[in-house]
DNA sequence: AAACCGCTAGACAGCTCGGTATAGTGGCTG
DNA sequence: CAGCCACTATACCGAGCTGTCTAGCGGTTT
């Protein structure tokens, strides 16, 4: 109980350390369901046992790498960059697309985890596609706050929308459409512009 | 050879028949990688091993599923109602919107097939995924043909950005956003608007 | 030294899957 | 009547899946 807190700095990692990383590549490479247990525990370099001694189930696994995919995606990737890029909110909001295209051209892009994993499982209470929605909130009040720093009439309305348009070009591109995000991108302007706000400094 | 083609009219429907229909049902409502053949045959009423007389293969079977979608949806539905349902041809366009709300409320709502079974195949070359990018492509079609008719300035564009707005409120309205669809539609008024086009007769 | 602990290795149970093999049945046609 | 043909029923194969069990190893603690 005590042993697990403190994990020393500097070694080659633990087991767990293992299994959390391999579950993070290969489900966000693949999917939850196309990737099995084994595979995972054989990645970690870790036995079978040792994996079901740390996650009593594969579900539980999955809600671990889905709480994974939010801290390392959603929040220091998706939220940082764009913090980072943009100088308004508006601009803030534009480079979400920015960040998308860059992404979608790279050759292990593998569209959305959250909407695979919200695709592959049918039980609308099934505790990972329960996941997944809370994960979907969580970029929604992320984008609810730049809309309402943008100074929108209707904050919801219009993250909700902008959400609309990054998950439909992540699909688009992941079928093959490699200028989806860049139109995509144009029709975000264009919702800003409708706002009566100039996006500002915004880079086409 | 010849016995395939003329199947009577009145009849009870013949296995290939009900074979199809079972498919379309449950591949639709579900996915295809969640349903096994075993299943299809059961709730065609069909020994397992007629099935795999008239399609060698899942694959196969999967394929057909697909083609019957696009027959039945695309075509049917989606392109015989937006045209039924809209007087000019921005008309048409939002007149998807307001198909998809309808069918987005109803209990076996199951997002859209294509993109299910595009986001869980993970190879890009096999054949249901290449399939699917065919089907995206004739609703595509649909829709530069309707960007071109209501004289946007660059039809394949617009077509693109349409689409992008109808798989992702569709992912959304999946995901429990009751109103991504009629937001979604609110998007696309304004995307004609910038066009230069009144909607004409647009019902909001 | 003894107890303990996290971990390994591999076998195994029990299931589902796609696909095959076989034996047999009922109806239509020569 | 005989032959054919589409179809049925059922058993089966090999593979993969989640999850369990066991036996043992190596290092730390008391």
């Amino acid at each position: 109980m005590a042993a697990r807190a403190k994990s020393p700095p500097g070694r080659p990692s633990s087991a767990r350390e293992r299994i959390d990383h391999a579950a993070y590549e290969l489900f966000s490479r693949h999917s939850i369901r196309t990737i099995g247990v084994d595979t995972v525990a054989a990645r970690a370099g870790v036995a079978k046992m040792t994996l079901y001694k740390h996650y009593p189930s594969k579900d539980q696994l999955a809600l671990a790498f889905l709480r994974r995919r939010e801290e390392l995606w959603t929040r220091s990737w998706l939220q940082g960059e764009t913090e980072r890029l943009g100088a308004t909110p508006g601009a803030k909001l534009l480079a979400v697309f920015d960040l998308f295209e860059a992404w979608s051209r790279r050759p292990d892009f593998e569209a959305c985890a959250f909407t695979k994993a919200l695709l592959e499982h049918a039980d609308a209470r099934h505790p990972v596609r329960v996941a997944v929605r809370g994960h979907i909130a969580t970029i929604r009040a992320f984008l609810v706050e730049l809309a309402k720093e943008a100074g929108t009439r209707n904050p919801a309305r219009f993250a909700q929308q902008w959400q609309v348009l990054m998950i439909g070009c992540l699909i688009a591109a992941y079928a093959g459409e490699a200028d989806a995000v860049r139109n995509a991108r144009k029709v975000g302007r264009l919702l800003l512009e409708s706002e009566g706000l100039r996006a500002a400094r915004a880079r086409r």
